[in-house]
RNA sequence: GGUUCCGUAGCUCAGCUGGAUAGAGCAGCUCACUUCUAAUGAGCAGGUCCCAGGUUCGAAUCCUGGCGGGAUCACCA
């Protein structure tokens, strides 16, 4: 904003010609006036008055009068302790709001001709998706947008996990068990087709994993190698993994089909691909339904042989470094992590490797300046050590890589498993919130009178606006809980609540054609709920840029809700249609159409969009 | 145990690189629809900002050490 600039400028200026003492402007720190104070912009001026051997009162007068003289747009000041209070003239105010309405794509930064590439929701093909994934698509959507809005050019992808034991596990348990049933023959979406033939292999090895604990051959393993104490059934618990490796019927079935798999085997190949194609038509029916798209796929059964040419190349150049064994590693201790395997002694890649020859893969094709993973917090780690490998590796955009790192969401019960269905199922929790938005518009005139048809529409976005709204305010990194039995809130501090304040605004301004709100040239004193919305609006290019900044979509949602609110009060404080004058009335208007330009940007940052009424 | 993230009102959360009397929503209690949509607004009540030190004009914010909780510490992905 040019007006903090100025202001700033200003004050360097003065302290030079009052006090001789020379400072730079980003020395000066400016922030709004809190309410409770006469002004809009306050400068602090405490950190000078040491150097300056002044008391603060003094040197705020002083000042205050120097940037009064000085910047035609500051009208006044007052001081109060160490705290300089400006305020604007009403005319820079009205000249503020023409020149945000007259702004094409307010907010928006011009481009910086940068790439980033964005890697989000990235899900399993062996079972639908759950609240997990729509708090990581939320959060990789909304970074997207604001990135884009920020300059950038955005590129939004997923890699598939389309492969490995858990796949085969599915596959496994349809060929089994299935008797050809198809999504359609059994009327079931096909992501969650699949995954109930996930859960039914589990169950079968849960089942077949309790019989053999009752065989000699389990209880002689038993004897030998429980430690002391350790009950029985904590000694099975811990031995799950070693018995499905080692002694499992089924286990040995699926880890044969991930290796028939891996050569390639057709027929394998060929129920993959079928399994497969039902899961992505499911998960592309969510996303539709959440509201999002991706630029391109990644898929881990082409890129899971990747990076081996590179570990080559960084062997030779003392990157990494083989073992004895032939297993080939990284020593990231004076980085202060551990050694990590990179290669294992067969020769085959680990996830690491992948993921480095993903990257590469990535930058070949686009030619990226930044990459950012939106993944859980269960991966910081992870995470850690591949930026600092291809640090080392020494690639152009490893500078620029960012892990959007989040919490997880948990249940009162405590995690969701997908394994024991205690998920919350993405698709469900949509239904459920559109029709809790359903059942709170019984009473109201304006949606009964839609036809059927808009009436859907409508109660979809409201519900979705419900339900992503209540997830995006908390910032990524926090963890939340999630109780089903409580219904999602559509009052207060919510979606809704931000899509009322624009619904609010679009009922008036439908009563004007082509935005004809007239002039307010002689509209002298705005009152305190304009200028608060006013200054609020104007904070929203430098709320992007902020937010781009620092990854954190919560900070846009905060925004939306602090101005919904402040409209909210101003309508229920002030006339727009009955205004004082006709150019009051004028005022109001620009000024409503404003917010409401903004919110709906702002909420659309966020992956929500605006319905005209409701 | 090592590393890391979190701890603010009964509950869910804001609080920007240190700044004025710590703010919202929900829940509770009051008010306000013959008015541009009450999914709204106004008010009351609710606090040892986990604890203890330190840094300084000034600390919820920064540092150190505790306490409590999550995550992670695979030749799994």
């Amino acid at each position: 904003m040019k007006i903090l600039q100025e202001i700033q400028s200003s004050i360097v200026s003065g302290l030079d010609s009052i006090y001789n003492h020379s400072a730079n402007r980003e020395d000066i720190l400016m922030s709004q006036t809190r309410k409770e104070f006469q002004g809009d912009y306050t400068v602090v001026v405490f950190p000078f008055v040491k150097a300056l051997k002044s008391n603060p009162i003094e040197l705020g007068n002083n000042l205050g009068e120097h940037v009064v003289a000085n910047v035609a747009s500051v009208e006044s000041f007052n001081v109060v302790k160490g705290f300089l209070n400006f305020s604007l003239t009403h005319d820079y105010w009205k000249s503020q709001l023409i020149e945000v309405g007259e702004t094409e794509n307010f907010g928006a930064h011009p481009k910086n001709g940068k790439k980033v590439l964005v890697e989000f929701s990235s899900p399993n093909t062996n079972k639908p998706l759950h609240l997990g994934h729509i708090r990581n698509i939320l959060l990789g959507w909304s970074c997207s947008q604001i990135l884009d809005a920020a300059g950038y050019d955005v590129i939004k992808t997923q890699i598939i996990n389309d492969r490995g034991i858990a796949v085969c596990k599915s596959m496994l348990s349809w060929q089994k068990f299935g008797n050809g049933e198809t999504p359609e023959s059994s009327n079931t979406k096909g992501d969650h087709f699949v995954g109930k033939y996930y859960v039914l292999f589990e169950q079968k090895f849960k089942a077949e994993y309790a019989d053999w604990q009752k065989t000699e051959k389990g209880q002689v393993v038993l004897t030998e190698l429980r430690k002391g104490e350790q009950s029985e059934e904590d000694f099975f618990g811990k031995y799950k993994n070693i018995y499905f490796n080692d002694y499992s019927v089924l286990g040995n079935e699926a880890k044969d089909m991930l290796l028939a798999w891996e050569a390639k085997d057709e027929p394998i190949r060929n129920l993959w691909m079928m399994m497969n194609s039902w899961v992505y038509d499911g998960f592309n029916e969510t996303y539709k339904s959440i509201g999002v798209d991706f630029d391109k796929l990644y898929y881990e059964s082409d890129t899971y042989l990747l990076g081996k040419k590179t570990v080559d190349e960084g062997l030779e150049r003392d990157v990494f470094f083989r073992q004895d064994d032939d297993s080939v590693w990284i020593d990231l201790e004076d980085a202060g992590m551990d050694k990590k395997i990179v290669l294992r002694s067969d020769g085959t890649a680990v996830y690491m490797t992948q993921d480095i020859g993903t990257a590469m893969v990535r930058n070949a094709d686009f030619g990226v300046e930044k990459m950012v993973y939106v993944v859980g917090n269960e991966q910081d780690y992870h995470f850690k050590v591949l930026f600092e490998i291809l640090k080392r590796l020494g690639e152009p955009y490893a500078n620029e890589l960012h892990h959007l790192s989040y919490g997880m969401i948990g249940l009162p019960s405590g995690k969701m498993k997908s394994r024991e269905g205690t998920v919350v199922d993405a698709d469900d929790i949509m239904v459920e919130v559109i029709n809790e938005a359903r059942l709170g518009s019984v009473d109201r005139g304006e949606i009964a009178e839609m036809d059927k048809e808009a009436q859907e529409d409508v109660l979809r976005k409201i519900g979705l606006a419900a339900l992503k709204f209540m997830i995006i305010k908390i910032q990524p990194k926090k963890g939340m809980t999630f109780d089903p039995k409580e219904s999602v809130d559509m009052q207060g501090q919510t979606g809704p609540y931000v899509q009322y304040a624009y619904v609010r605004i679009q009922s008036v301004l439908r009563k004007f054609e082509n935005n004809k709100y007239g002039s307010f040239d002689d509209y002298k004193e705005l009152n305190e709920f304009e200028l608060a919305l006013l200054k609020e609006v104007v904070e929203f290019p430098n709320l992007i840029k902020v937010a781009a900044e620092n990854y954190d979509p919560s900070s846009i949602a905060n925004y939306c809700y602090s101005l919904g609110k402040m409209y909210h009060r101003f309508f229920h404080e002030v006339r727009i249609l009955t205004a004082e004058t006709e150019d009051a009335k004028a005022f109001r208007l620009h000024l409503s159409n404003v917010v409401s330009k903004v919110l709906e940007k702002a909420m659309n940052l966020l992956g929500i969009e605006m319905p005209a009424k409701m």
